[in-house]
DNA sequence: TCTGGGGTCCTTCGACGT
DNA sequence: TCTGACGTCGAAGGACCC
């Protein structure tokens, strides 16, 4: 139910977009089987020297701990906090069932993340109550089924609904009245606007925008000579509550892609090499198993200054093959400049993307791609019976003494 | 203090066709 | 034949989101 005094005057007549936000997610998930460790600080996150935090606990987050911190510090700001490291596959399930009972109240759902959904319950008014009511139960749901909160915002708009979340974060309810947008969001700082981050508020902070009241009262034209056009005009839009989106049920992807970072910066370009094709392995599985091609094959390399460098090539047919990424990919590398110099990450991307059979594939004479895509497609059979690591290419199986 | 991994979107620039 | 304007596309880099 609505905390008291979580809305502002509870007109929700014209507010069909919710936004609902998992609150602590990963770290709420992982309570339910240690409720020991309710009320105190818990982090998230991967152990190792180059992890960051991935959830944590309002009891953590009291300590300045947030996420994406390096866990290093995190671990210097709250010793006291039990580190959980991630359990995805767990998160999934949880976020799975999440999205089917906001599904069960009206199939326009748009997932933007694991943890968070935008909800468009017009269609739901006569069947289930008014907008507000819905996300009472909703949030009642959530508890009861999978034993974790989460806050709704209820508003006109999805920038509205989603700043209404935040606000009455933790396990929170807020209604932002269509004719109180302004009200609410002018008080508010600049940096919660989607698409504001350090790098624009710094530029906002140089023309003396610190609010967002004080962004409506700048003119267009000196934001977008500051940032941009588009951006410009987006974020003065934005300033006035005005944002049509509509809620989108089916985005479909338009890149997949992995990367990973060394544990230790790496300059041999043979493990360089070996990781293209592992990356390029768990890349095209995922593009066979939802159903895609790309024609535009990307590569990252980072430095251990962390600038970046990317280089890509658009090929004349689209592929879902590991071999033909990995080929692509070391000719990337080798062009890149970077053989032999240090590296801290590397990626492999697949851009420009459309359905896997709507491709037909020209072969050339003596080609041994179709080879290839046999070959990976009996890997993926063995990958689903048996686990991704059943069948691996020869140079990435690791021997004994590698092991140990 | 030292920064993961998955993405989207925007800007800039150069090449190219008309 | 040369030139400029314009649109489009690809590549690269970067900001930003969760």
């Amino acid at each position: 139910m609505p905390r008291p005094g979580s809305d502002l005057g509870g007109d929700d007549s014209g507010c069909p977009i919710l936004h609902a936000d998992m609150d602590a997610f990963f770290a709420s998930v992982e309570l339910r089987e240690r409720p020991e460790l309710v009320g105190t600080p818990v982090i998230i996150g991967a152990p190792g020297p180059r992890g960051v935090v991935l959830s944590a606990t309002y009891e953590a987050r009291r300590y300045g701990v947030h996420s994406a911190m390096p866990m290093t510090r995190a671990r210097r700001l709250c010793p006291r906090a039990t580190v959980i490291p991630p359990s995805h596959g767990k998160y999934s399930e949880v976020s799975r069932g999440v999205m089917e009972i906001f599904r069960t109240f009206t199939p326009e759902v748009e997932p933007i993340a694991s943890d968070e959904a935008f909800l468009d319950v017009s269609g739901a008014r006569r069947r289930l109550g008014p907008p507000a009511r819905i996300a009472a139960m909703i949030r009642e749901r959530v508890a009861a089924e999978h034993g974790v909160t989460c806050s709704v915002g209820v508003a006109s708009s999805k920038l509205v609904a989603k700043l209404a979340s935040q606000h009455c974060k933790p396990d929170g309810l807020l209604v932002v009245p269509a004719d109180r947008v302004v009200d609410f969001l002018h008080p508010l700082p600049v940096a919660v606007l989607w698409g504001v981050g350090e790098r624009t508020e710094r530029s906002l902070a140089r023309l003396g925008v610190r609010t967002v009241g004080d962004l409506a009262r700048t003119p267009v034209e000196t934001l977008q000579r500051e940032l941009g056009r588009a951006s410009g005009a987006h974020l003065a839009a934005l300033a006035w509550g005005r944002d049509d989106r509509r809620v989108t049920p089916h985005v479909p992807d338009k890149s997949i892609g992995a990367e990973e970072t060394f544990a230790v910066d790496v300059d041999d370009p043979v493990e360089i090499r070996r990781e293209l094709l592992r990356l390029s392995e768990r890349v095209a599985a995922r593009l066979r198993e939802g159903g895609h091609a790309g024609r535009t094959v990307s590569v990252k390399l980072r430095r251990p200054d962390f600038t970046t460098l990317s280089r890509s090539r658009t090929l004349a047919e689209p592929t879902d093959v590991a071999r033909e990424l990995y080929s692509v990919a070391c000719d990337l590398y080798a062009a890149s400049g970077m053989e032999g110099a240090l590296v801290r990450l590397v990626g492999v991307r697949v851009e420009n993307l459309l359905p896997a059979g709507a491709a037909p594939r020209q072969l050339a004479l003596g080609e041994r791609e179709a080879g290839w895509r046999e070959a990976e497609r009996a890997m993926d059979r063995a990958a689903r019976r048996f686990g991704r690591d059943a069948v691996l290419p020869a140079s990435l199986v690791r021997t004994r003494s590698e092991e140990e």
